[in-house]
DNA sequence: TAAATAGTGTCTCTAAGACATTATTTG
DNA sequence: CAAATAATGTCTTAGAGACACTATTTA
């Protein structure tokens, strides 16, 4: 029974998700492939899934508390080749600066991989199941990005209304009606203004920051183009 | 590692779930105290989770494909008296009619308890963290409620859109607007006519079926009551 | 003043809410 | 006909889509 995390961030206009190395060891599935970060319970420090969850995040990036939603489990015979094996899986979005990975102990090395447009995964096949876990995160991730806040966790603490937008229409890789958009990022109360601009070669844009980092918005409807 | 089932109907003008009671053995934790089913998984029998829970649901209610998902999984040090534990727990809804209950091995008897209008689970303290559970999953059911089709799974075969609404109004402790409810149904191409009327005193009702019972419809919206 | 991005305004459209009205049965 | 439930129609409203327009900066 083991613990795995997908973890998103923005990073360089790409929705990035964070991989480890397997490690190259005799008797160890799929040496060398690259995997989802994770591994097992500690009965001894973790009181409970979440926990185990948060622990294994702190290890991998420093943060104690980005989003964390939990995901679902995925077991059965054949996902290890050493037998029937279960995982809870949670889903993370961190803000994309300042953070250090540490490949820590049972990784040869860790990366961000980029979600390249549309995709529905990183471009290579990953150890296990954890294909599939990505993709159903992914599912998850742009399901819920059509009603909620959710991108807004993956921006740094302070951004622009245009910067936000741009994290949405990344993750959904389609435009994004900018009118629309602002409305309903104010009509919800989701951010409040700081007084700062960010100042680049135009007109300055006012920076913003979440209301609440503790929860997400949810929006009364979807995102949907007209046909 | 075990597989627990939320297993709901629609009976009586009520949402009822599924409870077993413990049985009244030593060293059996939570002796004659009702809970929901479940149990370990058969690493012989059963190839994956979603495989284990068929399995269950088969056991308690004879019933092969009804609506099924995934909720989510529980684990800790503490849920179990005899130690860490995790349980995965899938959520099935299922119709009202036709089902014969199995109490199993294991289980000392088997009942629907009510959800009382507006509660959030039934009356009483379920065994392990299964009050907590069952919490969750009428919030995913009466969640989920506002946007999708999954009342109709809670129906027989065949149904009225007065039964249908009625559902939805159980589920949600609230009454519907009925010209919205309709219009939005027959929008969805949710339901198809069958040449049949329920005839009761008065005004005779048209009955319809599920078009698709595999999946649920999603709405583009949610129901929301003008404050 | 041109270019570029920030930000707002106007009009349309979809689907839900409110509520009235008509339809069809039995007693 | 009255009572009851089924089914539909009309008007309003919230919030998204399309698209044009204005605002503010630097080069």
């Amino acid at each position: 029974m083991t613990v795995d995390l997908v973890i998103f961030t923005m990073q360089d206009e790409a929705l990035s998700v964070l991989l480890v190395q397997r490690p190259d060891m005799q008797d160890e599935p799929y040496r060398r492939a690259w995997a989802l970060p994770g591994g097992y319970i500690d009965v001894e420090r973790d009181g409970d899934l979440l926990a185990c969850a948060k622990r294994k995040l702190k290890e991998k990036t420093g943060l104690v508390s980005p989003y964390l939603e939990q995901l679902g489990g995925w077991g059965g015979r054949k996902r290890d080749p050493r037998g029937w094996s279960v995982t809870q899986v949670y889903f993370a979005l961190l803000p994309s600066a300042g953070i250090e990975l540490r490949a820590g102990a049972n990784a040869a090395a860790v990366r961000w991989a980029r979600i390249e447009d549309g995709a529905n995964g990183v471009g290579e096949r990953l150890a296990f199941d954890h294909t599939e876990i990505l993709e159903a995160a992914l599912e998850r991730l742009r399901g819920k990005v059509e009603y909620t806040s959710l991108p807004a966790f993956l921006l740094p603490e302070e951004f622009t209304l245009s910067e936000l937008q741009r994290a949405y229409e990344i993750v959904l890789s389609r435009a994004i009606e900018k009118s629309a958009f602002r409305t309903r990022v104010n009509d919800a109360g989701l951010v409040e203004k700081v007084p700062r601009q960010r100042r680049t070669g135009n007109r300055p844009a006012q920076l913003y920051r979440l209301k609440d980092r503790s929860a997400p918005v949810y929006f009364p409807r979807t995102f949907s183009p007209r046909s």
